[in-house]
DNA sequence: CTGCATCCGGGCCGATACTG
DNA sequence: CAGTATCGGCCCGGATGCAG
């Protein structure tokens, strides 16, 4: 990518990740080290040569390294990415209101999402498994001791257990649908619907840093 | 721009905001509503039927207004981008390290970073204010009661000022640079240059949800 | 079959000229 | 000052080829 040629942070992130795919193909990486194949998978519309390309210019940057050939993982400057995305997953929330019909889906795009729906420590959460079944795999929430797990795969003996198409899925997570609609929405809920209020946090769609330093002034 | 055509909400947010140039545009207009001639000023490079494409986008959007013509503003949404420019910021900031020494400059694109080195709230700071010279503008910190403010224009009574070409002054701000190699770099310093250390924060280059979030699993 | 490289049409970007 | 118009070139997107 050209250089934006600023001497500015935000102008000199862009110049290594503003490209196009480029951010989505980190989202992919944050989750865990791909296979070339699966980086395809999980990056549904993107062209093979793009693909390539972008891992090359990520791994001259030193964002991304490669194991074995045809492995890569984000290296920690690529992890400290984290941030950016989880921002940009908690702006974009918003817009996943409605679905278009042609949008592409994948169950790990979840995965983020829901650390920032129930992540971090909150010793007075009830301790349930609920298994999320929406898209191409299986996920299951895990709050043990205060701390809430995402993994891929089924659950063990799960408290409540979700069935739902995409759209609908995210609403029950986010809180956005309560159990009537999410159910007229086509979702199959077994167990108690009431453990996921009681799991999500109510400040994850909120700034980090809180409103004083988000305001402009003036 | 063409839209990803992924349910994803990293995806959303890219399909608004990950076109060239969106993201320095939104910069901008979080410091302050501009003019269309100061947006132009503040994003040397820029083509102008590019700005002009941009805004028209991000009106499009709803994240951008303008009251009289001429005249841009986030919208509330808008605003909410803060959060990402300033994680761009704080993973871009180590990019500063260095700079080409054909990259623009504009003193401006020094307020967000300074929010995030001395914002929040810290009650145990003293009380000064620090005059910046460095590029187009000066700038003053004003730390009074426990807040930081950071606005442009002379200082009224500082405790020090600080003259410095971009990087050095970056280096000084940052706290990569102590007093002795800064004026070696060409810094001039009047007053105690220590109060730089006591308003900074010291958590400013960490991720705010903390490592625990920002781990990949495995 | 996986992991890329090559090729080419089209659209976006960048620079300049021009207008109210 | 605040944009609009135009055009060359480069990047993106889709298809195909090919080597291990």
């Amino acid at each position: 990518m050209r250089s934006y040629g600023q001497y500015c942070a935000v102008a000199k992130a862009l110049d290594l990740v503003g490209d196009r795919w480029t951010l989505l193909i980190v989202r992919e990486l944050l989750l865990r080290p791909c296979r070339y194949g699966e980086l395809q998978d999980g990056l549904p519309g993107i062209a093979t040569n793009l693909l390539a390309e972008r891992l090359r210019a990520l791994e001259e940057d030193g964002l991304v390294a490669r194991d074995e050939p045809g492995c890569y993982r984000l290296t920690e400057r690529g992890q400290q990415l984290g941030a950016v995305v989880r921002e940009l997953t908690r702006w974009g929330a918003l817009l996943m209101a409605e679905k278009d019909s042609s949008d592409a889906f994948r169950s790990r795009w979840l995965e983020i999402p829901l650390e920032l729906m129930f992540g971090g420590n909150d010793p007075g959460r009830p301790e349930v498994e609920v298994e999320i079944r929406a898209g191409d795999e299986v996920l299951t929430l895990n709050s043990r001791a205060g701390e809430v797990k995402i993994r891929r795969g089924v659950a063990v003996s799960p408290e409540l257990v979700l069935t739902a198409p995409p759209d609908t899925m995210i609403g029950m997570l986010s809180g956005g649908l309560d159990k009537k609609a999410a159910l007229e929405q086509g979702a199959s809920i077994l167990g108690d619907f009431r453990h996921l209020a009681r799991l999500r946090r109510r400040d994850w769609l909120e700034d980090p840093l809180g409103p004083a330093l988000s305001t402009s002034r003036r």
